[in-house]
RNA sequence: CGGGGUGUGGCGCAGUUGGCUAGCGCGCGUCGUUUGGGACGAUGAGGUCGUGGGUUCGAGUCCCACCACCCCGACCA
């Protein structure tokens, strides 16, 4: 991508409104747009960022047997009312109505909606345990958006399913589950820890939380320094030793990045999602959920990964591999340009005719792992320099190529 | 929703006790000089001062209402 056509403007003037770190660097770079309170634009940085998070979480679930696909964002409030949640779940949906008066809800998270669809089709033990799970846009009537895409009204989530015929089984696929998590965090560059934590309106007996530890996140919680276990202080308010070994906990700031929940059957129960057993009895379907906020794990990324500066992306989800920087020398690297793109990389060209200067601010600014300067003073090599380092070193294509 | 705050060109801001042509920095256009860490000079373009009422000879400035956005609380991926 040649940045003289890129859709994005950077700015030297840091927003007032912008608090985060993360809504800062985000809004600075050009990665998003604000529309409304809670309600931005992903510009095409920030959804190339995006979508390689998705991607990461999608090799993720797959591996664990899940099938993707997509259910509607519209819901019927009948569903709802089954439940209950119409009008108990909090934060309150946001409710819309059809032309015949007829009320529906965003979808702010599934349960209902999947839990009418497999009720349909699920009768035996037989049919069981399956998973499925889809990324789409959300819908949440906050009281109030905070910090950029830390907190929003509208967001793509991830959200998985899981239908059992025992707890036994739920347990099992649960674990796998946390595994798949602590993948995906890790793979994004940032380091999780599992809390205990407390279901809220989702309900069920048993949720953990994923927190990236973080100065600006907005949970406390405690952590042990020997046995790695960790709760949210909303559970363990008095807690000073850990329940585990009695070693004493830590406090720290972390940003919740994941949730996950063993529903057990209260969907299944108050909607009669049922299978029949092996000794022709019907029991109701256990079930699981599991949920990811995109953008939030984005913006996650950002607050833990950036120097004064910029962003500092971990090459895994990076909106390109290499920032090649031509300095009043593009007839050379055009030609590089076209070598990386043959070869597969994901390049932004800085062909614009501005200061080195200026593109050097915008390159830390956007925070591309590697950069690359074609110069007069570079001669037949290449400059190469990765984002949160000082020395650059001085080299061949092939060369670059291998560091890649 | 309770409390606090802010709305003036794309972004950041100034605008005195109301006073006539609403300024500045960044950004943007054109020309020239520049080019290894957000260059410099010249010259331009761009604003019904959030919206609607009111007070006044006169409102960005005072009053009322509304709207939007931000922060703290609460809740969450």
């Amino acid at each position: 991508m040649k940045q003289s056509k890129l859709f994005a403007k950077t700015l030297k003037n840091l927003p007032k409104d912008a608090v985060t770190i993360s809504h800062q660097l985000l809004l600075r770079a050009d990665f998003i747009d604000q529309l409304a309170a809670g309600v931005y634009t992903l510009l095409p940085l920030g959804f190339r960022v995006h979508k390689k998070i998705e991607n990461i979480i999608r090799e993720e679930m797959n591996s664990l047997g899940a099938q993707e696909f997509i259910m509607p964002t519209l819901i019927p409030k009948s569903l709802w009312t089954e439940t209950g949640r119409w009008k108990t779940i909090d934060p309150p949906l946001f409710v819309v109505k059809d032309r015949h008066g007829k009320e529906l809800g965003l979808g702010p998270t599934h349960e209902e909606v999947i839990t009418d669809l497999i009720r349909r089709r699920i009768n035996s033990y037989k049919d069981l345990p399956f998973s499925l799970y889809q990324i789409q846009n959300k819908f949440r009537n906050e009281m109030r958006a905070t910090g950029g895409l830390l907190r929003v009204r509208e967001f793509v989530m991830k959200d998985l399913y899981s239908f059992h015929t025992d707890a036994k089984d739920l347990a099992a696929f649960y674990k796998k589950v946390t595994q798949a998590y602590k993948n995906i965090y890790q793979r994004c560059g940032v380091e999780s820890v599992m809390v205990e934590a407390s279901s809220g309106s989702i309900g069920g007996n048993e949720c953990h939380e994923f927190m990236v530890i973080a100065d600006s996140g907005e949970d406390n919680i405690l952590v042990c320094r020997e046995c790695g276990w960790a709760g949210n202080v909303e559970v363990f308010d008095k807690q000073k030793d850990c329940p585990e070994c009695k070693t004493n906990l830590e406090t720290k700031k972390g940003i919740e990045a994941g949730h996950i929940f063993k529903l057990d059957d209260i969907y299944s129960h108050k909607m009669k999602a049922n299978f029949v057993d092996q000794k022709g009895k019907a029991k109701p379907i256990m079930m699981g959920c599991y949920g990811i906020g995109v953008g939030r794990l984005m913006a996650t990324v950002v607050e833990s990964s950036n120097d004064k500066t910029g962003i500092i992306w971990p090459t895994s989800i990076a909106p390109f591999q290499v920032h090649l920087v031509s300095l009043k020398e593009n007839l050379k690297a055009d030609k590089i340009y076209q070598q990386l793109t043959k070869a597969g990389v994901e390049v932004l060209y800085d062909d614009r005719d501005i200061s080195a200067g200026a593109k050097f601010a915008e390159a830390d600014l956007i925070g591309i792992p590697y950069r690359l300067v074609v110069s007069q003073k570079t001669q037949n090599k290449i400059e190469f320099k990765p984002r949160g380092e000082k020395k650059a070193e001085l080299l061949s294509l092939e060369q670059v190529l291998k560091k890649l």
